[in-house]
DNA sequence: TTGATCTTGACTTTCTTTGACCAATGGTGT
DNA sequence: ACACCATTGGTCAAAGAAAGTCAAGATCAA
């Protein structure tokens, strides 16, 4: 087997480990590997293109690193499929559950989120009706969700 | 971890304890976080420059320091100034006013403005009483920029 | 055979750490 | 006031620690 392919598997090994990501140090690896440095670059350059849905960091001097992330294709989809599993109604904790969720899954960030909880958190409800109160959160929340779904 | 990336924690971690500025002396951290003075310069000159938002002021001699001002606080002011202005109840219309102020003046970016927009959209509150609907979309635009402070 | 893909290593660039030396400030004794 | 000095912070350059580039040679597949 060509050591190119070990040094790319080793990586995706890694990124599934870690949930779509591998931070790696480039002189350890190819110790680790048995090759020489640059070997890992040309992988990279090979085999974690942009194109092929791989975003690619990295910094020099001590403590340098190199970060590959896996980028996710499925982000849209998952979004509307989360749409469409909510109903007419939606409660606070639910709601919470479901933006825990989508960070986790890294289909919106810290901030999105934040904003989202905000907007359908209970003290942005007092005014409202509290019959109707998870009516309006579900709409709220979906309208905010379909502006994410680029 | 680098020592630096340590140094660069330890400053923030003042910043934001007191509020967007830290005064530190520079030995006396050097000692605390075990590196050498200089060290203490490198990273106020790489990671809390002028471009990153930060103001530096210093002082020698016998009772010397090292203040480290975050300015985004040009941010934080203004959204709490809009908060402030925003009374029992916020129409639509304003709302998409302000938010396009804000788009103006860089407070938020066109991802944020669309999903606030579509927070205190309209057709989101269609199961809200009429009467009571501006003054959920008030408590909402609130909640929502509150989220935005920091 | 030949073009594409791999492998390797010399050289470059960037970032970090450290220490020697410099500059400003405030206090103290005369 | 003034000279002096202890106490701070500032600068800069050298050494160290990674990662990046590139081109020459080796291999492989059609």
């Amino acid at each position: 087997m060509r050591i190119s392919d070990l040094v790319a598997q080793y990586i995706n090994d890694i990124i599934e480990e870690q949930d779509g990501a591998a931070e790696i140090r480039r002189n350890e690896l190819a110790t680790t590997l048995g090759c020489v440095p640059s070997q890992i670059n040309y992988v990279i350059t090979s085999r974690f293109t942009p194109e092929q849905g791989y975003i690619v960091e990295s910094r020099r001097g001590g403590g340098g690193y190199i970060r590959i992330t896996r980028i996710n294709t499925t982000r849209s989809g998952a979004i509307m499929h989360i749409v469409n599993a909510i109903g007419k109604t939606l409660d606070k904790a639910t709601a919470e559950i479901m933006l825990t969720n989508m960070l986790d899954r890294e289909i919106i960030d810290t901030r999105t989120a934040r904003l989202m909880a905000a907007a359908t958190g209970e003290r942005a409800y007092a005014d409202v009706p509290p019959v109707h109160r998870d009516a309006v959160r579900a709409a709220v929340f979906k309208n905010m969700l379909l502006t994410l779904v680029n």
